[in-house]
RNA sequence: GGGAACAUAGCUCAGCUGGGAGAGCGGCGCCCUUACAAGGCGUAGGUCACAGGUUCGAUCCCUGUUGUUCCCACCA
């Protein structure tokens, strides 16, 4: 099931490679591992107390079992002494564990039972004497300041017994029944025993008072019954002195920059780069870890015990107890916890222990990109296992862990809590490309993701955007059928335009002398593929994706096609027709690529429709198409020149918006600049401008319109424009408007003064910036000077 | 108990080393203009959680407060 989502998310690893833990080869390489390690002593096998989970019948890694606060009680109970003193207050939530208790505990400095230690007490109800101890671990401030010691069940009394040598009693059994030692209570559940027991104290006034109390109990992490700390036999691997390497490579990855860490083997970076310090801690403050599991799924731990109470542990299957020669040898029945293989499949997928080219091909690997909900269960397990077998080298030298994706309540999905989100509905509901595009807009969070419907929906609707931009492309390409009838615009013919030279190659030696819309276009382009790249190196996946979304809707849509209308459309620029197909379909093309990785099945299908051109062979996969490269070349003032266009096209739109002049009304227009320096480059324009604010003409002012008394002026930062308003407008309304623009230009050159008069800001900051400003408050005092004879024009107007 | 993060427009979120806050969705107005009504154009909406500090200047850096979340931890 997950191949297959993974597969209709269009993943694209090389399925060919596809393994499971579980396949025959692995299975060696994991046998292989743990006899290495059984023989450099680093794994063995002991009696500790570990977490056991009563209901799966299994042992649980510390990583396993998750603190949960419960709703408990804190019971007082009395232990009589056998001196006849005055019987000691023990304070405990667990009353059930009494029937395995040992010992009494009190800290060594405490007034109150100095006198105590080394005498005894009458454990109730069980007829037994255990002594009092002194340990410091004690704390006097809590309860009674007199612990009960069960070393049989709880953690913390098991160092405490190990101390004391004190005897260790079990009195559950593995399904979390009183077992023989707890005598009359045999066969009880844990939670019978305590109501049974505490019936029983009550009985014999030894329950001195019951109070509620909130503490945290540890809960499997499967099944979430509480794990009972158990006394067992288990397998254990020593994992400090690999810890400690592993921490050294992400140290050394601390002072290295991503692409510096690429270049070695010894070091790994991790991003986001808060994640260090909480993989340090976790590592530093490592125990062995509990690698046996009493269940029936894994890898069989390959450990032989004979008759005679021998161990044999080998690669092979064996038939005779290496020790003794016995034939009477049965496999240990526990098998591998499973981040005992995984952590070893960096190297062991790619054929280790045996040399292969796929192993010195790939090993390091680049990016390690998971979850931080695994950091400790597999990452930090990898870099350990990854390092000791292979030279120090380590598995992989950066590490992505990417924000996690939770419902809409910010809850992690949980099958238990039922509040997951199969990424099949989604991808039914709004396709993949949506869906992928918006996990890698919202991966920019450091943690979680909150999963937005109305943005997959946003985003669905990028990729329609984009289907019939390509559409228009290939139209106007004479490529599809135009639904005009009679349209002039000729087929582009690639081959005879750029003299049979690929799209790319004629672009970047023609494009100086190119129309400065078609340089703009390009220049915009060059921008965005390089801040995509850069998004792309230093997994901030949203940047790259936001960029190519602005680009294309926000530049290439919105502004380039509708230029291109002009451009194609108008005998003014029959010369650049050609010029202006190929930057059409190599901006098209440069920009499908830029998608592809975010959005690969709409682009690759738009890709399959492109027509044919130089050097690209008919169906031949965009996947396996060269990433794009910005062009070295400085396009700074053709971006400059188009926002000049843009900003009047801008003003003359807004006066059309708020005075609510019909999209049909074609009025006549002439204009004057008022920026000397950028006249060329306004004039330039003048097509464009003219074309997009939807005007019938526009034309260099010739004294008549502005003669006119029912002219009005509408004012941009470079330009001014007359336009005829008889009938065109309200005149209140524009007025309004004016005086709307004069306001907030006003406001403008207040706040610019403030700053200019500030003695402080002209001593300290920047000159460059001084300049800015001292240019923009010339500007805005021009600007008023304009918008005042526009507003005079108005009232005579009225 | 220790550690980390987050708090920005009605909603979901951008804002990369400090120089007058942005997008999508939603709202309002005008448009079925032959790529696109899953659209176009215009427009409203934010003391950037709160209080101090550093700075000529703070959404951004520092400290504290409040709220939310996550991780780690053996307090009976």
């Amino acid at each position: 099931m997950i191949v297959g989502q993974m597969k209709k998310l269009g993943a694209s690893p090389d399925w060919d490679r596809l393994q499971f833990t579980m396949d025959p080869h692995l299975s060696t390489a994991v046998r292989h591992v743990f006899v290495t390690l059984f023989e450099q002593g680093l794994i063995y096998r002991g009696t500790r107390i570990i977490n056991w989970c009563t209901r799966c019948q299994t042992a649980l890694s510390d990583l396993e079992v998750k603190p949960v606060e419960r709703k408990g009680h804190f019971y007082h109970l009395k232990y009589e002494r056998t001196d006849g003193g005055a019987p000691l207050i023990i304070a405990t939530t667990r009353p059930e564990t009494l029937l395995g208790d040992t010992a009494v505990a009190v800290h060594p400095d405490d007034e109150r039972y100095k006198g105590l230690v080394g005498k005894k007490v009458k454990l109730p109800l069980m007829n037994r004497e255990i002594p009092v101890i002194a340990d410091s671990y004690v704390d006097k401030e809590f309860g009674s300041g007199a612990l009960k010691v069960t070393p049989g069940h709880d953690f913390n009394d098991y160092d405490i017994g190990k101390r004391h040598n004190l005897a260790v009693l079990n009195v559950f059994d593995k399904a979390g029944k009183v077992n023989a030692e707890g005598k009359q209570y045999q066969g009880l559940s844990v939670t019978e025993a305590r109501e049974k027991i505490l019936a029983d104290l009550a009985t014999a006034e030894l329950l001195v008072r019951t109070e509620d109390h909130m503490h945290s109990v540890g809960v499997c992490d499967r099944c979430e019954r509480i794990a009972e700390p158990m006394v067992s036999e288990q397998w254990f691997m020593n994992v400090k002195p690999m810890a400690e390497k592993a921490i050294a490579a992400v140290r050394k990855g601390e002072s290295l920059t991503l692409a510096e860490v690429e270049k070695r083997d010894d070091a790994i970076k991790i991003v986001p780069e808060s994640w260090t310090s909480t993989y340090y801690h976790w590592m530093e403050n490592i125990r062995d870890w509990c690698i046996s599991r009493q269940l029936w799924w894994g890898h069989q731990i390959p450990a032989w015990y004979c008759d005679k109470g021998h161990t044999t542990v080998s690669r092979e299957n064996i038939t005779k107890c290496a020790t003794c020669a016995s034939a009477r040898v049965v496999q240990d029945e526990d098998v591998l916890d499973t981040w005992f293989s995984s952590g070893l499949w960096p190297f062991t997928t790619l054929g280790w222990p045996e040399k292969t080219k796929a192993y010195n091909t790939f090993y390091p690997t680049n990016v390690m990109e998971t979850g931080f909900d695994i950091l400790f269960f597999w990452v930090a397990r990898m870099v350990m296992m990854g390092m000791h077998f292979n030279e120090g080298r380590v598995p992989f030298k950066r590490v992505y862990l990417h924000a996690m994706v939770r419902d809409e309540k910010g809850q992690k999905m949980s099958k238990t809590k039922g509040n997951v989100i199969d990424p099949l509905d989604i991808i039914r509901d709004y396709g993949a490309d949506a869906f992928r595009f918006t996990l890698s807009t919202m991966a920019g969070q450091g943690r979680d993701v909150k999963l937005s419907l109305d943005r997959i929906e946003g985003y669905k609707a990028f990729c329609n955007k984009m289907w019939n931009a390509s559409r228009y492309v290939l139209m106007r390409l004479g490529h599809v059928a135009s639904e005009l009838p009679g349209d002039p615009i000729p087929k582009a013919d690639f081959k005879k335009i750029t003299g049979g030279k690929p799209l790319a190659d004629w672009v970047a030696s023609n494009r100086k002398d190119f129309h400065p819309l078609n340089k703009w276009i390009l220049a915009e382009l060059d921008r965005t593929i390089v801040t995509v790249d850069r998004g792309l190196e230093e997994f901030r996946l949203n940047e790259s994706s936001q960029a190519v979304y602005d680009f294309v809707w926000g530049q290439y849509c919105d502004w380039y096609i509708e230029f291109s209308k002009e451009l194609l459309g108008s005998a003014e620029h029959a010369a650049r027709v050609g010029e202006t197909q190929v930057c059409l379909m190599h901006v098209l093309e440069e920009s499908l690529k830029l998608a592809h990785p975010f959005i690969p099945f709409i682009t690759e299908e738009i890709y399959q429709h492109l027509p044919e051109r130089p050097g690209m062979k008919q169906g031949a996969p965009l996947m396996l198409q060269a990433f794009p490269v910005a062009a070295k070349q400085d396009g700074t003032r053709d971006i400059e020149t188009v926002s000049v266009w843009k900003s009047a096209i801008d003003t003359l739109r807004a006066f059309r918006g708020e005075n609510n002049i019909p999209p049909k009304a074609r009025p006549k227009v002439s204009y004057e600049v008022l920026d000397a320096k950028v006249a060329d480059q306004f004039i330039a324009g003048v097509p464009f401008i003219r074309a997009l604010a939807q005007l019938e003409s526009l034309a260099g002012e010739t004294g008549y319109l502005r003669g006119n008394p029912t002219t009005g002026e509408i004012i941009s930062t470079t330009a001014k424009f007359f336009i005829p308003l008889k009938g065109l407008v309200d005149v209140d309304g524009e007025l309004k408007r004016v005086e709307k623009d004069k306001q907030a230009t006003l406001a403008d050159i207040e706040f610019t003064k403030a700053k200019l008069t500030k003695p402080t800001f002209i001593e300290k900051a920047p000159k460059e910036l001084i300049d800015k400003e001292k240019d923009k408050l010339k500007a805005l005092e021009n600007k008023i000077g304009e918008l005042d004879h526009a507003l005079e024009r108005l009232r005579k107007l009225k």
